[in-house]
RNA sequence: GUGAGUGUAGCUCAACGGUAGAGUAUCGGUCUGUGGAACCGAAUGUUGCGGGUUCAAAUCCCGUCACUCACCCCA
């Protein structure tokens, strides 16, 4: 019989490192609050079609990366390999835009994609992201821009690099794909087998290629900013001049292009050098037409997704929050009920409160005491119960005192 | 899906082809009303798994699985 081991790509989370995880998404809620975002969280699998529909039936995620399988009514069900979708397949479904003003959501929750493990990356994943619906504007992007940059200011990383760029329309995107593939055409053969192929796939996925012979020559083809229509230009000027006003440092980089099918216009990416080959911290952008694509109104909508693992490899151990535990120890077998009437009415109390039930003596007491971080430990001995008191010792100063038990509620007043 | 590196006690790691070990953690004792320290002692392993070479394999070879990193993709 083999061990079983958690799936590949998957993993458990306990102390220390939960800590990182609790102060994140504490910090998440608080500060994307203050944009006037609520919270909202979709189911962890939708209908398969979902995402085909939405994220795109020719992107990598979905071709190659899909927890897909048939339930047993024999529909085809995905586990979600990012939450925009989702979110949209909900707000259309609740009636949200005319439910709640503005409509502004956050998540946070576990996204699923079959891939090979590494640094910074599991099949298990986790993301929070925001969503902003029913508003066009160039400075909304900004905004989302900022409040990404802020949240990361918050949790003190540094080190990051803010690209963005203008991926275009329906109107303009259609006259530059033709331009771009031509250029590649030409220059087929100098290019990747990988490349090659993304030439009729999807063109503008060769500006990713990491290989510096295919960056050199995708260098000189065209760019998809000379070929924007009139208010696609406008309005990715207006996010720039908008970002600057925020005080956003940013790059703006013609090649950023992205994994999903589904954005118009605004897309951008936040990186760090931190982190290896799985770079990206954070990445979206606007996507105008998604909403129509699964079959709604037309709502214009912008939004990113940060990587909650990526983000916790730059954060610092946190400390852990001290309570003032009690440990209750007792002399012999013979108090130990006195003991558990004690820790029920300290616990009843909503004092956090700790004892051994098969401790043998007073020694091993203490030392479990000492090694669960007690600030104070109670002892009940013979003598103790003999005039209705309770011996206190402060673990930290070693100080010992007795108190009455009819002072016991005045005593914890004052200490815990 | 492709490639490389690593798999030995709970953890961190040793061991020339020749009896599997240390540190740490755990448990017990010194110490039955007082913790952190010290000292003494105990327990813990099919050396990831399967095969091969050899008188002899943790060690060499092959396969497989797992982990890690990179490609790819993305957050």
């Amino acid at each position: 019989m083999t061990k079983i081991i958690a799936p590949k790509g998957t993993k458990d989370l306990f102390k220390p490192e939960i800590l990182k995880w609790q102060f994140l998404e504490a910090r998440i809620r608080q500060f994307f609050s203050r944009f006037l975002f609520q919270e909202i969280r979709t189911p962890i699998f939708e209908h398969s079609e979902l995402f085909q529909k939405g994220i795109g039936s020719e992107t990598e995620v979905v071709q190659k990366e899909m927890y897909t399988f048939r339930d047993k009514a024999n529909r085809s069900i995905t586990l979600r390999p990012e939450n925009t979708p989702s979110v949209v397949r909900a707000i259309m479904e609740n009636n949200l835009l005319t439910e709640i003003f503005p409509v502004r959501f956050f998540y946070i929750g576990p996204m699923f994609r079959y891939d090979k493990p590494q640094k910074g990356r599991f099949r298990q994943f986790h993301q929070f992201g925001v969503e902003i619906f029913g508003e066009a504007s160039a400075e909304v992007d900004a905004e989302l821009i900022f409040s990404a940059f802020g949240f990361l200011n918050e949790v003190n990383i540094e080190d990051i690099e803010i690209y963005i760029n203008s991926v275009g329309c329906p109107q303009c995107r259609p006259r530059f794909l033709p331009e771009l593939q031509a250029a590649a055409q030409k220059q087929q053969n100098e290019l990747c087998p990988d490349c090659q192929r993304k030439i009729s796939t999807n063109p503008l996925r060769i500006f990713d290629c990491k290989k510096q012979q295919c960056i050199d020559i995708s260098n000189q083809f065209p760019k998809i900013t000379d070929y924007l229509c009139q208010d696609c230009h406008d309005h990715f000027q207006v996010v720039q001049r908008t970002l600057s006003t925020f005080e956003v440092p940013f790059i703006s980089n013609p090649r950023l292009v992205r994994g999903l099918d589904y954005y118009t216009r605004t897309v951008f990416e936040i990186t760090s050098g931190q982190l290896g080959a799985q770079d990206a911290l954070l990445g979206g952008g606007r996507y105008d037409h998604l909403f129509q694509e699964l079959g709604g109104k037309d709502i214009p909508a912008t939004g990113f997704a940060a990587g909650i693992e990526r983000i916790i490899l730059h954060l610092d151990e946190i400390p852990e929050t001290k309570t003032s535990i009690i440990f209750i120890a007792y002399q012999n077998a013979a108090l130990k009920t006195e003991a558990i009437k004690l820790s029920a009415y300290l616990r009843k109390k909503g004092l956090p409160v700790f004892m051994d039930y098969n401790a043998r003596n007073i020694k091993k007491q203490f030392k479990k005491s000492d090694r669960v971080g007690a600030a104070f430990t109670f002892i009940l001995g013979e003598d103790e119960i003999a005039n209705q008191s309770i011996s206190v010792k402060n673990m930290k100063t070693t100080e010992q005192i007795q108190i009455k038990r009819e002072d016991l509620d005045q005593w914890l007043r004052k200490h815990m």
